[in-house]
DNA sequence: GATGAATGAGCGTTCATTCAT
DNA sequence: GATGAATGAACGCTCATTCAT
């Protein structure tokens, strides 16, 4: 039946950390998206036996989704803007450069999750595409863009607008990105995301680059699918 | 008791086509996502008064979903495979010939909406995800990769892993559409889709085929920002 | 997918009398009951495509309902009214002429889903077990009741409250009729209900008169569960 | 937004236990039927402001009145089976002593009111007709039967279906409580449950046993209707 | 007479949020 | 700090009923 509601509980044996309960969050949010998220949801996840307990953290169910978006991505922009914010490299080196990191990033951390989240949400919480673009995407894009203007009048880069070039060469991380949260559960096959970006960076430098490119870094070899 | 139910009147203004109600329930899970919408905007929006109305045309909210992402993509669907499935041709051809339709496509059609929601709901609607990943993107991603390694056994492109190389062919397409659902509205400069593709093939082009890419035809000159 | 309504339709063979009508409401009634048959329901069972049509006879759901209950028990009424209105008759011989067609009515006819109507909406339908008191059971109760009254006076029959007696004389009947409709579906074994109450007449009789019972005339043999 | 809820104030003037709400179940669905009892018509029964709040003691409306039929029997299957698990005791002895209590739980219990229940929704509830007549019905009718089979053998009872036997014995019980119920409140008479079953027992003894019954113990003296 | 599109009231259920303990 | 009982606002869905055709 169900009214069996009763018996006692035993304490828990260590307390919640409001950290713990950001990460129940973020992994609730980035799985089933914020509506279909419930406090209990949340709550649970992190041992917390109430919905109640989870207000003594956050305000609102919306406070919660936007800390979570907005702290997950903080810290990478941090990093990502230290790595390109030296102006005056190539835009090969640029490139090599932050993409790189930006893919083990994307491996490694939940910003995928978060994108997903993002893109979701655009509607009904504007402001976190707002931050996204402010912080994230448009400072990376202005860097690059900055990158291949400067090569463009030193003839080395074909002419073109570069802000498309700009948007091309950042293209793949966010298509890996959506492709490993959206169709790769699906049954879509999964990349091994530094790789593909290692050559998609060559491939866009060999296609942009009016001389030919300097040789590839060593550590920059072809790649195939994950698993191979 | 409790079945006494009144009514009043059963009057309308114009009748409402299903046609209608598909395109109403589109553009309102396509602004507010699935969990957003309700039944009463997606009737108030093509004139019914009641919710109930609705029930008429759909069995239940989720079907109305589905509905609306299945068949928004499927004359696409259609219409890339018609185009894609001369196998023998080129990559330079296959490529220029599949993406100015697909770039039109994105431009006109409510297809940035409908990969948004894919995206979004692909947790709580994974069959839509699967859909999307073996009726659109799978096969246009098979396509491009057999022209890629026909060409490789060629000698006319360059080493590499031929699926990395397809999806940074199509990567531009789906971080556009994204960009112009998620970023433009927040604030992010607006590309003009067609342009910024196009020279992104040839840039693609140009950094895959290892001999000179035959000329590109009249009409594939560079662009620039929509709007310029 | 759920969209497909349109079609014509091919006209109905015949037209749908009222009787038709009238024998699919008592059909769905006596089976779900009151508040789980739909219109729709009754609509369908007799061929007729659309919920409005019902209204062209049934003023609303309730009066459909109040329609079945008492029509049905009609004719049942003035056949009992007609067999029992012989009030000089002996008490063995009213209840061998009363309880052999009220078997046979109850096996041929509705009654039993109508009974299982008047218990299960006695609240909600309070004149309906008000009308069902009035004249069917309480004229019944009364004829018996008489007679047993006439019987003691004369020295027939024991000492005991007669509308007591009365009452255990239908009780067979009515918990029978309550067994198939309800019992019987659940696994409850069968009865043959006209060799049940049979011989429950002869055994309350014989508890009942003081002298010997006048033998039971022939065909009232002892009975046995029904299929044996 | 679609998730903002606001709320007032969650106070409360007493604790609602769980057995309160029980019981304000069981007296709406008897009163009412299932179909016809609001959730909003328990929970303020109970004194609870809101309709949600039933829902932490019940997983749904339909757990809930299945919760309410079964457990309603529950102790009363027990205290029977207590009194009738002595099968070697005569008929008489057997009847009388399981007559009187039913008697007294039919009285003073709600066993009546879902009897009602059970017979109403027996199509739409399955499986709790067949948990009443698996659990109670059977049960006791199955000892009665045995009873009058081994009453038969040994000559003290008349020849005959032994399974008849038994459901005319139990048929007054049903047949009262039944009358309680729905033509009670019609304006048919009451009766004096006790008194009209103990009658009953004694006139199926006198009709069913050969010889002469043993003397009905002290305290089963005839009887009237209730209120003489 | 029948059809079916439309209506709108109503109900079951969910869940963010509050608050006394 | 945590708990859990309670709240109340939605919202999806059903279905009796109406009415123009």
């Amino acid at each position: 039946m169900n009214e069996v509601r009763a018996v006692r509980r035993p304490r828990r044996t260590k307390p919640h950390r409001p950290n713990e309960l950001f990460a129940a969050a973020a992994a609730e949010f980035a799985a089933k998206g914020f509506a279909a998220t419930r406090i209990a949801d949340v709550a649970q996840r992190v041992g917390l036996r109430s919905r109640g307990s989870v207000y003594r953290h956050f305000d609102s169910k919306e406070a919660m989704f936007q800390a979570v978006v907005v702290k997950t991505m903080a810290p990478h922009v941090e990093a990502l803007r230290a790595r390109s914010i030296a102006p005056t490299s190539s835009l090969a080196v640029l490139l090599r450069g932050v993409v790189r990191p930006m893919a083990e990033i994307a491996v490694n951390s939940a910003l995928g999750g978060v994108l997903k989240m993002v893109i979701a949400e655009a509607h009904n919480f504007p402001e976190l595409s707002r931050i996204w673009y402010r912080e994230l995407l448009g400072p990376i894009l202005e860097v690059i863009t900055a990158a291949i203007i400067r090569a463009q009048a030193e003839g080395e880069v074909r002419q073109g607008d570069p802000h498309a070039f700009a948007l091309q060469a950042i293209a793949p991380l966010i298509t890996l990105l959506i492709w490993r949260e959206t169709f790769v559960p699906a049954g879509a096959p999964e990349h091994d995301v530094e790789a593909v970006l290692a050559q998609g960076v060559e491939a866009f430098l060999g296609g942009v680059l009016i001389s030919q490119p300097a040789a590839a870094p060593a550590g920059w070899e072809p790649c195939g699918l994950a698993g191979d």
